[in-house]
DNA sequence: CATCAATTGTTGTCGTCAACAACAATCTTT
DNA sequence: AAAGATTGTTGTTGACGACAACAATTGATG
């Protein structure tokens, strides 16, 4: 079904391609500056797009020294303000699935940052904590990423951002 | 260097796993509805993930009844509201890598959506145009989405909705 | 007490998405 | 004409969300 038009440049000069070649394109070598998003404007969801992956990025970036992603870092920051959380109550909290922190926990306790102690209470599941390695860690990570925060402020304003904060705080 | 913790579940009674039982967790198996976050509160990053993420899914069920996904609304928009972009101006205004575009205009012109024309003045572009059952789509998308919208307001409160857009108005 | 449903951690697959790296065709510059 | 940049394309990698199974264990029901 798709076999038409994709194979227009790989096999160029198969000539079914070139029907309707009238000279549509007004702007088509715009340099993307002042093209008009219309209807884009006004959408929560892409302006929120746009931002979180500027904000990520630059998340990853002031944390590259440490090798530290958001996700890792969320998840460190709940075990270490609430030592014995079984994985199950982590990932609920943070809204990522439990088969996803299996993997996250996993690298974490690679670099020995967090541990999983077999629960005394529940066979099943384990009670996370921070290593002493782990704790020392987090205090840095948490120096860099109030760092990061300070970009965050900069970038849209420091009052925009405790608005931004407080207007979201019902995900939180 | 992984194989130590990591099969301390499926190869159950090895008892190397088993060392320091202590009565850790006081609340391990917590409901996830009263954990503290700590310093996750003020992370501007996190809220904004977990909003990213219940808007995207807000829109995708929105918009099931005619299967298009965010990313595929904001192309047909931009090409809508600009006819005759190319594709690397198309990815450049949406903040998309032109590689990923090449999927979705696949799609999209699979679906006879959007056509890719051979430019007149330049033949290594294509100039991106809705074709008819395109744009009678695409109204149709707009509604939607409007109505998606309106979830929004509904959930975060149609001031702080404004006040969003505004502060991330440098995004777009 | 025996049995069955629910929970927990784990493994696996699938699809989306961002980020890169190549490549052929084509344009631009010199 | 030659060198370098641009455009569309293909491919890979890794993070991530969603889903489906599974063994071990717990809890509830009979």
């Amino acid at each position: 079904m798709a076999g038409q038009q994709k194979t227009s440049r790989k096999a160029a000069g198969t000539a079914a391609a070139i029907r309707r070649a009238r000279s549509h394109g007004a702007n088509g070598g715009a340099a993307g500056d002042d093209i008009g998003l219309d209807a884009l404007v006004g959408h929560a969801g892409y302006a929120v797009r746009r931002f979180q992956l500027w904000i990520f990025q630059d998340f990853i970036k002031t944390l590259a020294t440490v090798d530290i992603r958001p996700t890792q870092y969320s998840v460190m920051t709940v075990i270490g303000a609430n030592p014995g959380l079984s994985q199950m109550a982590v990932a609920k909290r943070l809204g990522i699935e439990r088969a996803r922190l299996v993997h996250l926990l996993d690298s974490l306790e690679d670099r020995e940052f967090v541990s999983r102690v077999p629960s005394a209470t529940d066979r099943r599941s384990h009670a996370l904590h921070l290593t002493a390695r782990g704790k020392t860690a987090l205090a840095q990570f948490k120096r860099l990423a109030a760092e990061h925060e300070r970009h965050v402020a900069e970038k849209i304003g420091k009052e925009n951002r405790k608005q931004l904060l407080q207007i979201l705080a019902c995900f939180t």
